[in-house]
DNA sequence: AATATGGCACAAA
DNA sequence: CTTTGTGCCATAT
């Protein structure tokens, strides 16, 4: 059985389908590419984001409702503004109503063949 | 190829 | 609540 780094592409995939206004974790992300502790090798693949900005990196946050960092120009500062714009609220540092804008609904199909548990 | 770093998470104190 | 230490994986140089 070979075994897989992190998918990539998956990680893209999974969270272009974070819709505005709603947040990921890169614990939910790794999770849901079948790396439940790759959450730091999420951040070093969005740290260069090859896609950017289809892929919406800026939307990834800490599992604790913080925003973490951000290679932005500005630093973490940008990263709050583009946030505030999509509807989520940053104050000092957190996420207003993390738990309510966290998405965690992430969808395996048409990425993956079906695979059995 | 090897080392260092990083946009993390989690347990323990 | 904060701080410290450990585990984990991709990228950069």
């Amino acid at each position: 059985m070979k075994k897989m780094a992190l998918d990539r592409n998956l990680v893209y995939k999974l969270l272009k389908q974070v819709p505005e206004g709603k947040v990921a974790s890169y614990k939910g992300l790794a999770k849901a590419a079948g790396h439940p502790n790759a959450a730091r090798a999420v951040g070093g693949m969005m740290r260069r984001n090859p896609y950017a900005p289809s892929v919406p990196c800026h939307r990834v946050v800490y599992s604790d409702g913080r925003l973490g960092g951000f290679n932005g120009l500005s630093g973490i500062k940008d990263k709050v503004r583009i946030l505030a714009k999509e509807g989520v609220r940053v104050k000092d540092g957190r996420i207003v109503d993390f738990e309510k804008l966290y998405f965690a609904d992430f969808s395996l199909k048409l990425t993956r063949k079906a695979r059995l548990p």
